[in-house]
DNA sequence: TGACAAAAGTTAGATGTCTAACTATAATAG
DNA sequence: CTATTATAGTTAGACATCTAACTTTTGTCA
């Protein structure tokens, strides 16, 4: 046992955002990076969503998703709205261009998972997926902890 | 099959690297991050090494090594030399200051392992080494073809 | 040997992300 | 109802990292 499972992954997380960068910037949407894909995402699958829903999402805070998403809106891809139910709430939505990218979005994603589950038979791949989630629980499990000691 | 498993090691990512973080602040180290734990692990290996050396370790770029190499200077824990082989290259050493920390690092690096590996068997986290260097090994023969295409 | 290419390192500028502090609105408790 | 607290979002400032361009030294090859 090497004890470098952390290192692989951090390596394997650098070699497949920089692999995505490429494939957003050929698909003709340069500036725009893998968080702005977790944005989308989102949209695609429910509509609308707020920033506080598209930053748990997205694994992000709030200030970056406040940036995230005044790029999208940008170049046009999403729109902001006011809520009707809540004064505080700004609704994010697809615009129709945003809409249009479903597709190579869902291409980029296929083509990404390919790439890594291509050198690992079914159950390899079943067996990958498997670990981590064991392993991310119980980060996240540690973590909760130590933060709910500090009350 | 879910296909997630870029998103499961980018989050193990992400929650390693801030634990860390706290790691690090906590050991009074603050301002120093995991990449200059890098820069010194390599040190603590070998002794004395290049920024070019350093920078392949580290897996970060030249003008980061800089900045790393910068700050640990800065705080004291290493030294830059000229190299007496090539007025080029620069030979970092560890000053006593740096030199201490040795147990600290290995009982930080130890203590992410054991978080890590916790929840796993011993088989199952050789399979999860395994599986993770099939996908990084796959990841950069792809990389490499790629680049090599460019010609 | 002399010119040109390669390599080591730094500097400058850009970018993505974070924390802290702020504004505005909503919810709650006396 | 009013005062306090919590929540949604943005702004400001810091920082780690990157790419591009530059300087200096070394290697190559005609």
């Amino acid at each position: 046992m090497k004890h470098d499972a952390v290192m692989l992954m951090g390596r394997i997380h650098d070699l497949t955002q920089k692999w995505l960068r490429g494939e957003l910037a050929a698909a003709g949407l340069s500036g725009i990076v893998p968080s702005h894909g977790d944005v989308l995402a989102l949209l695609f699958m429910k509509g609308e969503a707020t920033m506080h829903e598209l930053a748990a999402f997205a694994h992000r805070t709030k200030p970056t998703t406040t940036v995230l998403v005044d790029k999208l809106e940008e170049v046009g891809l999403v729109r902001r709205m006011q809520s009707e139910d809540d004064a505080r709430s700004v609704v994010v939505v697809l615009t129709a261009e945003g809409e249009a990218l479903r597709g190579s979005f869902a291409a980029i994603s296929k083509k990404l998972a390919s790439r890594v589950y291509s050198p690992l038979s079914k159950d390899e791949g079943e067996m990958l997926e498997k670990l981590l989630t064991k392993v991310l629980s119980n980060l996240e499990a540690a973590k909760n902890a130590e933060s709910a000691k500090s009350d």
